[in-house]
DNA sequence: CGATCCATTGAGGCGTATCAAGGGCTGTGG
DNA sequence: CCACAGCCCTTGATACGCCTCAATGGATCG
């Protein structure tokens, strides 16, 4: 995986501040991780060790309460980041949604990093930024919005994942990928399995969308999803 | 307002980094601001033209749909930090539950310094990170949590805010300020203002709280809220 | 081709929202 | 100091949305 040189709108475009040494230092401690469907990453409360870039695939984050109801909070890209520096337990678990393959890097490593590059913590400070963002679009979401605006709203955001936030916007229909599950949809959106199906063959029915397979749907009509989201 | 000199655990040590000629200037361009109980700091969607720390007082930062449902993310006490860096709206809107103090800075001067300095952009990312695992824990709240579960959880949070945890948890009663309304509090929840009475008389009735006042309620058994806040 | 897992669909119950009325602070003015 | 007004807050009755439980349907993989 290329650690620098990418262009300045793409995720890990955060290493591009790395001088040449540090990016080879860090290339140096680096392992690749493979992941199947369905494998743990990290579990919640595990040490916090080691960070993680997403290379290929996906994953979701999880947080659980004691009796085992489970809420995910965001899904991990290529380019995504796992992990961050001034901690020391993850808060919460990462399992694979599919084949993935990421780099693990010491914190250590990292840590070190964030304190001798300033334009390298400012990316990490503002990767934190956006990931609170999308944390309080979620809080909406899951406090107020109702079963059809909360699959609708996971449609949007799926496409925000994906980079088609102005594919979506320009009305035309787009084809997403969909790697989860319609258990991960619920847990996402606070629902029950059997909730997500129903708004979803209502929305099938309705004509704004279609599934061409198991993992990937068509955006037949945005603009009337967009509208559903609220 | 002191803007330096503060012990490391406390809230604005952020500003305890800077140069005493950034002290300085950061004091000169400062603005004090005074609000009264429910004015606006700012609007969703205003422009993030400066930043602000709360002296005294209590805010909310809340979002809304469009069609005026409200859901309200955090709280701000004093020493918490109300805006960022590197951006240029104001995602959500910010109002005083209470008559408040707050200093105002320019953002373009906070942005200079956290480009300047790093230890304050490393105290702006922390702040970031705990943001986050605060916005993360709502989620689960929000998501998978039922009304007496919330109420409880509000508690124990109201607690965390007021830098009481360890207190909550040492099993002693302890008496917190309460500074929103029932309103307030179910916007946070997202229960209606009627759910939330109703789970607060029940917690009442079950001798787990007591409300001395309208603003303060004292946890007579912390170990029963903490058990059912889950 | 069958087994398995995931998704869909249906029936019924529960929890929270909604609608409506009454209670009790709190602050103000006589 | 008391009376009154206004605003929260509380409590009750009912409705509705989502959850739960149960069975069927359909895709994927051995």
């Amino acid at each position: 995986m290329r650690l620098s040189g990418h262009a300045p709108g793409e995720k890990h475009a955060i290493f591009d501040s790395l001088a040449p040494c540090d990016v080879a230092r860090l290339s140096a401690a680096a392992q690749t991780c493979d992941l199947a469907s369905g494998d743990t990453l990290i579990e919640e409360g595990e040490d916090l060790d080691r960070v993680f870039i997403v290379e290929t695939g996906a994953l979701k984050l999880r947080k659980s309460t004691r009796d085992g109801r489970q809420q995910i909070f965001a899904f991990a890209f290529a380019g995504d980041l796992i992990g961050r520096p001034f901690a020391c337990k993850f808060r919460h678990g990462a399992y694979a949604l599919g084949p993935s393959r990421l780099l693990a890097f010491p914190a250590a490593e990292f840590d070190r990093l964030t304190r001798q590059n300033p334009v390298f913590l400012a990316s990490i400070a503002r990767l934190a930024f956006a990931d609170l963002d999308a944390c309080r679009r979620l809080s909406v979401l899951l406090g107020r919005k109702h079963a059809d605006e909360k699959v609708a709203s996971f449609f949007v955001e799926l496409a925000r994942w994906q980079g088609q936030t102005s594919a979506l916007r320009s009305g035309r229909r787009l084809s997403i990928a969909l790697p989860m599950s319609r258990q991960d949809m619920a847990d996402f959106l606070g629902l029950t399995i059997e909730t997500v199906s129903r708004q979803v063959s209502a929305m099938k029915d309705a004509g704004m969308i279609e599934f061409p397979g198991r993992c990937r749907v068509t955006i037949l009509d945005p603009m009337a999803v967009l509208e559903t989201a609220g």
